[in-house]
DNA sequence: TTGAAAGCGGTACCAC
DNA sequence: GTGGTACCGCTTTCAA
């Protein structure tokens, strides 16, 4: 009679012991039966493991399993905000190729709050995952270099691993792996589109000027004006947040300003959305007086009216494959024992634009 | 010399141990430090503990905390599918609040599969979690009620709790607790809304006929119309599942049968938006032809034009009320010990209208 | 104030 | 085939 069974009332959670006592087996047995170990059991022996099993409703502690080293692989993915369509997407594609392996997948979100995320990182790192994903675009200064470095580093050396999924790449030999898309010519893509259009004015709301996102996407854009060697006015850049409020107010400022342009090109389909409605509530017409064109592809873009023509990211897609990076990363790892395998690894994911029925050619100036 | 240490090329993880070797004090002493206990610790000790802490980086193994019952307090929150804006925000109210009492908090996908639900019930049985939180409706059959019943119980014992946020309540004594919106009372205002602007003949898109969400919101519009005592036509009642292809095909459909209706009152924001595309693509104008609501609130009903008439439903605070019932029975079981508080429990958050502007009185009919 | 040692619940090696 | 038992890494009495 253990301690426990006689405390009682303390709701004692029931262990593989009480199994193995009532079942009138041995604690090995009963483990042999439930942790799917190939080791040989006879079926008299399973079958009252199993009968016990169902009649206590008992399920193996995971922390002992662990402990022990026989843990489920676990992925954590880490998220600003996890109501940004976007990167809901990407946790989507890694949880579910991550439930397709049997792996669990943990969701943290940081709040774009730098202290969160090292709190995040280390909390993580105390769980034991097989690896951090960090989601979503970042300032790309010095700062942010070291700091990845760091965590790299940290979880490398805690037999994790770090994987970065639509951010900046990181420089050098860090052991770190980086899920990208290839943001720059779906921005070059995209203004080419309406430049072939016949656009020569066109508004462009990257985003925040600081974030690697907004500025490769900026990047294309130019690179696009200048295949077609229109020259590009700066005056008709103007900088804000990801949200529609950003793309609201800049666009009813250009209009104060002039009303010069004859298409938006936005840095998010949110953004054109809000874009869009300041056009409206300007007594303009989309598509027939301004075009517009958004980035992402979030099912937003095919809600709106006129539907968005916009750039497609394949979000889910790049969780998937940041999660197969780091389960065959792992076998590698297993099987190259003390040896690593190359450890930076950058993957990068085409993108493409899909035509809805938000542009139009200009209309002939007077 | 340990063995772990003498093997060296398996990356051994920095233990306890090894930070109280290179301290030269105690795992007693190390676990003190960094455990936050309220113990007394030399201020010598506790220095050069911290130090070889940050020299090593070690952080201390959650599983192995865990199993000595001392682990951080754990939420899982399983939803359907992580994209939905709706679910995303109870999501991130659950997170929010958890990461605000230090707690973790697990998200685990179901994609709608009841096997999977239970599967991942149990996984997050298995990792000793504080609660589980099940998000969405759900089809109130006595399945249902049985199914969770089930999990109810089982959690139960295992010392762990049910949480059902947006799903029917559980009859009987079942240890489970309920947190809700006044869903019916949302869609009576909003028909009442509609009834008032004068509209009658209003094409109703309540969702999922099985779904308890879409029932209790067909049953709110079907009171507005009995209370305005206005004939209920159950033929511009049309049932499908909660995306915008449904809005789209329904009204779509409905044109093509007749024309006969003013307004559209679909189930959710997206299939409001759906409504909207069709009621376009038919050469309608909204809201000046027809008027058209929503219900949810999520931000798409202000992204689209014109911005959407809906219900407001307090998601996220449905998450934080969520985890506060669970933070809250806790700290009362740690304090009843044996004694249960009352086990069933039933929160229920008010909803509101929030008039845009899709809505504008029919046009008189010649 | 500090240290030694007994668990926590499993797993897996070693005997039988 | 089956059972005994030494860990896994940490927390927490209990003594010193």
């Amino acid at each position: 009679m253990s301690q426990r069974k006689a405390t009682g009332d303390a709701v004692g959670r029931v262990t593989i012991r009480d199994v193995a006592e009532r079942a009138g087996v041995s604690v090995a047995s009963v483990s042999r039966v439930l942790s799917g170990s190939n080791y040989p059991v006879s079926e008299t022996v399973r079958g009252r493991v199993m009968q016990v099993v169902r009649d206590l409703d008992y399920v193996t502690n995971a922390h002992a399993r662990s402990l022990a080293g026989a843990g489920t692989p676990t992925v954590a993915i880490l998220i600003n905000n996890v109501t940004a369509s976007a990167f809901a997407h990407i946790a989507k594609g890694v949880e579910g190729a991550a439930t397709l392996r049997g792996w669990l997948s943990l969701v943290g979100t940081t709040g774009d709050d730098p202290e969160r995320e090292l709190a995040m990182v280390n909390l993580m790192r105390q769980q034991g995952v097989a690896a951090v994903v960090l989601l979503g675009g970042a300032y790309d200064h010095d700062a942010y270099q070291l700091r990845m470095a760091r965590f790299a580093r940290s979880l490398d050396t805690a037999g994790s691993h770090l994987v970065l999924v639509g951010r900046p790449a990181l420089q050098g030999d860090v052991p770190a792996t980086t899920v990208d898309y290839d943001n720059e010519s779906g921005a070059y893509a995209m203004a080419s589109h309406l430049l072939s259009a016949g656009h020569r004015r066109i508004l462009v709301l990257p985003g925040p000027a600081e974030l690697s996102t907004a500025q490769g996407r900026l990047g294309g854009v130019r690179r696009a004006f200048a295949a077609y060697r229109v020259p590009f006015d700066r005056g008709l850049v103007r900088h804000g947040p990801y949200d529609d409020a950003y793309g609201y107010a800049a666009v009813e400022a250009a209009l104060h300003e002039t009303s010069d342009f004859t298409a938006v090109l936005a840095g998010t389909d949110i953004v054109a959305a809000g874009a869009m409605q300041a056009l409206r509530a300007a007594g303009l017409r989309v598509p027939e007086d301004v075009s517009i064109t958004g980035y992402d592809d979030i099912p937003l873009a095919s809600q709106l009216t006129p539907q968005l023509t916009t750039v497609h990211v394949p979000y889910e897609e790049m969780g998937r494959v940041a999660l197969r990076a780091v389960a065959d990363r792992r076998r590698g790892a297993a099987a190259a024992a003390g040896r690593r395998c190359s450890d930076a690894e950058h993957l990068v994911l085409g993108t493409h634009v899909v035509v809805r029925d938000s542009v139009r050619p200009p209309k002939r100036r007077r």
